[in-house]
DNA sequence: CTAATTTCTATGCAATTGTAGAGAAATGTC
DNA sequence: GACATTTCTCTACAATTGCATAGAAATTAG
């Protein structure tokens, strides 16, 4: 009936995800976005809609594989132990939420590439809600246990560790290494371990 | 002898500053660059080497104004309650390591923009250095007399409070808001001070 | 006033940007 | 094999990019 696509869809938006990752939005232009993708133009336009497109879809995947995989533990009876793990895979080689080119929401931000930034500030709120929520969420969960103080403010911390998660992937950036923030985890890290051990 | 320049330098490199910051280095074309300095064109080549030289003369006095201003009280006889005041500064108005537009060497590093790197990464490294060496620096005297644990790994410690500062003004910028990241600034706040009475 | 020197304005240029259109190519159905 | 449908390649286009050249303008020295 047609003629089949000479790329796999999915394949190639892991391709871009990793290609806006590394090179932000502005600095990628379309030529050399469709030679490390495989794509083709006409391709481009009509599958994702333009540069715009591909990238709006990068994201998503991006958030959506971060937020299943890497927050997963911490979502439903996680506790202090879980918000660790993620901080430690932050660093930890084979993360996909540990990149020597840091993080694909955090750079969007930073870069505020000059897309329809309707649905972008709406992806990246998304993520960043997600894991407030999961860091919350956890807290909870100690506190309900009695495992940290009563006098904590969980909705604070959170948003405190939230902001913390982008000073990791700006340091692992900066220097183009996936543990280059492994500082301040190990300084969130003992943190969290002397609220639970008191 | 000669016609006067129609601008003045100083005034050109800080409105320079602050454009680059806004908006940061692709997305800021060398004519509204102009428009926003109050350069012309001919002015920008000859005196500042085009759009990349205003950049870098825009970077290091970013980087020259918040070494020798913010960071000053951290310089010499500094201790834990010149970090926290620096950290505190951060969201807080008035103080020019606090804007809605983040930090623009964090801004530089991340967009990863391709000015020829070197000079770049020189005056970025160059800065983190300098705010390494303060909290380095205001530990160590604080530890000298006496005042947090003698097991703390104070050149981790450094590099942790580093990270942490990306990520404050990676919040802001994100946000928006100038004291987006009040939350981990309090979190780290709270540690040091928790340090100190240990 | 004239000449010399520097700065400014006007125009343009080669390169790149993202996008678009037309015909060729490749498939399944008849 | 012919057709319809979809995908792909090729070319091109308008816009923008940063940069550069040339002549005009403004200032001081003589």
């Amino acid at each position: 009936m047609a003629r089949p696509k000479g790329y796999d869809p999915e394949e190639v938006v892991k391709r871009a995800t990793y290609a806006f990752w590394q090179h932000g939005y502005q600095a990628l232009g379309v030529r050399e976005l469709e030679r490390l993708t495989g794509l083709n133009q006409f391709a481009l336009r009509s599958e994702f809609g333009g540069k715009e497109g591909l990238y709006l879809a990068a994201l998503r995947f991006y958030s959506e594989q971060a937020i299943s995989i890497a927050m997963e533990p911490m979502r439903d009876s996680g506790s202090i132990p879980e918000i660790i793990a993620f901080l430690r895979s932050l660093i930890t080689d084979g993360s996909m939420t540990s990149s020597p080119y840091g993080c694909l929401v955090v750079n969007t931000g930073i870069e505020n590439a000059r897309v329809g930034s309707a649905d972008l500030d709406k992806a990246a709120r998304h993520y960043w809600d997600a894991l407030e929520n999961c860091f919350e969420a956890c807290l909870q969960n100690a506190l309900d246990a009695g495992r940290i103080s009563t006098s904590t403010d969980i909705k604070a911390f959170a948003k405190g560790l939230v902001s913390a998660v982008m000073g990791v992937h700006a340091q692992n950036r900066l220097e183009g290494k996936n543990n280059a923030g492994r500082h301040l985890v190990d300084l969130l890290c003992e943190q969290l371990t002397a609220m639970e051990t008191s």
